[in-house]
DNA sequence: AGAAATACCTTGTATTGCAATATATGTTTA
DNA sequence: TAAACATATATTGCAATACAAGGTATTTCT
């Protein structure tokens, strides 16, 4: 059990908050996620991930010259990237729900995650 | 992007906090899950798992005579599955932190769980 | 005896995070 | 000029794990 298989099938919505958020290139996304909390990414993580996410439509990418260092892709997201960051988002938070029922032990059937406030 | 995927890594925790709440067999678990708000799960997911926290010192197993039906193996948590347990119940608590940040724009520096200092 | 429900286990597959490695571009420095 | 370094993208192979599919065994009910 780690924080890696944790992970699995969360980084990509993350993605595509990012990038909904702000057109970003795939080497800042490390740094991007690091602000956010997490540990930093490898790259062997990000690039794939992109990849596939341009195959299945969520994103489009466009090359813009850098100001220091080889070109940039930038990655920004389709209607279709838009609607899977709903869905994800909404997965996220039964998922939250659920794992916190289990966790306080409480039934599944009260306690709604869907529209409380973030404090800080 | 599933909800499979965004599982992996967290039903294990799952599973340690519902045996530390009461002694269960594995066929149970698949009920006492949904009870919790989550599908049924498949019994090839749960009994790998089981048996691979077992290996691991986890959980221990005792088999009793059932009312109906084959003998059940009823699974009860170490002193070392308590502590895996508590592990993940931190790493939980900074993966929501982080995936809601992210989510919602926020910055990462105010962490809610881990307190830990960020390097760098 | 046969069927159905209960209960456990194994095998094979798909997905995905990541280390390691490769390649290319631009800037700085000797 | 060349060497060194930082930036930036991409590929390969591995490990972990949820799960469908299939199998075995026990008890109860008809």
């Amino acid at each position: 059990m780690s924080t890696t298989q944790m992970l699995k099938g969360i980084l990509d919505g993350c993605l595509l908050a990012i990038i909904k958020n702000k057109e970003v290139y795939g080497y800042e996304l490390a740094d991007k996620l690091e602000s956010y909390g997490f540990h930093s990414f490898s790259e062997g993580t990000i690039y794939p991930l992109l990849l596939r996410m341009q195959k299945e439509e969520l994103v489009t990418s466009t090359l813009k010259k850098s100001t220091a260092g080889p070109r940039r892709k930038y990655y920004s997201l389709t209607a279709k990237g838009e609607k899977e960051l709903e869905m994800f988002i909404k997965r996220w938070g039964d998922l939250q729900t659920n794992v916190n029922n289990v966790v306080y032990h409480e039934s599944g059937t009260n306690l709604r995650k869907g529209d409380e406030t973030i404090e800080k």
